[in-house]
DNA sequence: ATGATTTATCTAATAAATCGATAATATGAA
DNA sequence: TTCATATTATCGATTTATTAGATAAATCAT
């Protein structure tokens, strides 16, 4: 049976590893610096191998220390997530759920589905964060958030994923608008060339672009948008026209404004709205009880929410 | 900060989980049994939850305690991995390589690879086990063996994968069939009809399937070969046609035999050579060394090895 | 030189793990 | 019933591991 490091051993690697200084990491930890000197040793005794270069001056880590790194955070996340998960397990639906939300999910969805779920769960807590997918999943790994709530297509290999429902993309331009003409709203090539889409890193413009099959980049001198609001008011100063979700559209986003959104033409593109976790998540229950509550609100199509003001 | 179980708590909690029994677990932990009801007592109070039901008679898991056990299971493989990387990367190429093999290349690729590998590396040992693809890949997630060496296409999400050559599918039969005829050799439908193929569970069975783009299943009456050997006996007493690896009939598995086999018109079905290893494995070097001999030894094509008789 | 900063080491105190013996309880045999 | 056996839990003593604090040693800026 082989000789273990301790988790402790494995934490003070990492506390050094993270401040490169060691009475800083004492302090991270909670205990005196002489106590973190005398655990990396042992850890590095254990494994036969140095882990961290150090002198009076400089702490850095060696490559295998890179390595070991890497490997300790796996290992103390899962540690992490296995007594949150049982004690979790114990009492569900309490505690704080930390949950990501993009931002062109975030204002038409969440106050549908908050009220609701406040009043199913009065003992569970949701703290929000928002923000771009890429930087969701990033703190959804790092264990800084529970769930996210995201647009697909996206890589999400590793993760639990529930696909919650599906989000067509409306066609948005001003009232006179030659390609608002026709029964049928299609969307070919050369309109692409009016889009407007939102500045580099929104997923709304990766699907924006696939809707319309063009993955180039667009002309890097076109203006783009920061988020929906000045896409939209882009459009509304003549600059093109612009692909919204229709839960943009029916959460009321073109009220007072003189914006008209048509339906596009079967297939219409679309993204699907959906929930993930990290797949060892210790809060299965509430994940279920999430996904349930935002798909119950959403079957059988998304609903028009009167009154929602372009000032949201 | 998070308070933790200690790996010897999950340690104690996994052997008793195992055994079921305190007594058998202590022993199989080293320690005594009151250490162990101390370990898993303290384990329970951590996380306040009870993981096993317990009494004088009888032992079992509560669901927890079954949710729980993975975790545990994995942190634990985690920290072993670890513990191994760090000290056999400090001294590369030594130690003991457990590497498993299928059937249907062993024979052929071994013979030819271990001779040199020996030779280049004198403190590597490499223990060897034979067996079928989904019996390799359960020993690998369970830390049984290091690497395996199997045939793609196969469900290998998870690991890491090096593919080194590919193996393309040649017709045997006998001298005088129908199926020989002509200057390129195909494979139509109906010729599957007459194909013999290995028992359940050999992939080479499912390439075969797949290559005359057959997935159904073979009439259960018919006969199937438990080896390439018992295989080429059923085409030499004229019950139809296989498909064999050009690295077997290169590596003169035909010898001996009244058989012909021909390439197959391109393209030609085919399968491939891998190495696969846990993502995690602590034999990174060993792994590259490995994968690097076989690749030398087969890239340009398989060559005929003279003299393999049709005993071996 | 001097003082500040940083990592390593030593020692004593504290906390945790372990063992062996024993208690408590159920089962099956005599 | 009574006894032997097998099982997990608990207690006390001992060993081992962890920790803090004081101090050493090295380096740097002044």
């Amino acid at each position: 049976m082989m000789n273990l490091p301790s988790l402790r051993q494995l934490r003070y690697f990492v506390a050094i590893a993270q401040e490169l200084n060691f009475t800083r990491a004492a302090e991270a930890c909670f205990v005196g610096q002489s106590t973190l000197s005398a655990g990396l040793k042992e850890l590095e005794e254990l494994l036969a191998t140095r882990l961290v270069e150090r002198d009076r001056q400089n702490v850095a880590l060696t490559p295998i220390g890179l390595e070991v790194l890497a490997r300790a955070k796996i290992i103390l996340a899962a540690s992490e997530d296995l007594v949150e998960f049982a004690i979790a397990v114990g009492k569900p639906m309490t505690g704080t759920i930390r949950l990501g939300v993009i931002p062109t999910i975030a204002p038409f969805l969440l106050p549908k589905v908050m009220p609701q779920l406040r009043a199913s769960f009065p003992d569970l807590k949701i703290a929000l964060r928002e923000d771009l997918t890429s930087n969701l999943l990033a703190k959804l790994a790092e264990h800084q958030l529970d769930f996210a709530l995201i647009a697909l297509p996206y890589e999400t290999s590793g993760l639990m994923v529930k696909e919650l429902f599906n989000d067509e993309f409306w066609l948005v331009a001003k009232e006179n608008d030659s390609a608002l003409k026709g029964k049928q709203v299609h969307l070919p090539a050369n309109m692409a060339e009016r889009l407007l889409l939102l500045e580099e890193g929104h997923c709304l413009r990766e699907h924006t672009l696939q809707a319309c099959k063009r993955s180039d980049i667009r002309h890097a001198d076109s203006m783009e948008a920061t988020s929906l609001l000045t896409l939209l008011q882009m459009v509304e100063s003549g600059m093109g026209i612009a692909l919204l979700p229709e839960m943009a559209v029916k959460g009321g986003l073109l009220n007072g404004s003189s914006l008209v959104a048509r339906p596009l033409s079967p297939p219409a593109p679309k993204r699907i709205i959906a929930l993930v976790a990290r797949s060892s998540t210790a809060h299965i229950d509430e994940f279920e009880a999430l996904s349930a509550a935002i798909e119950e609100h959403f079957k059988g199509g998304l609903r028009v929410t009167r009154g929602m003001r372009k000032s949201i």
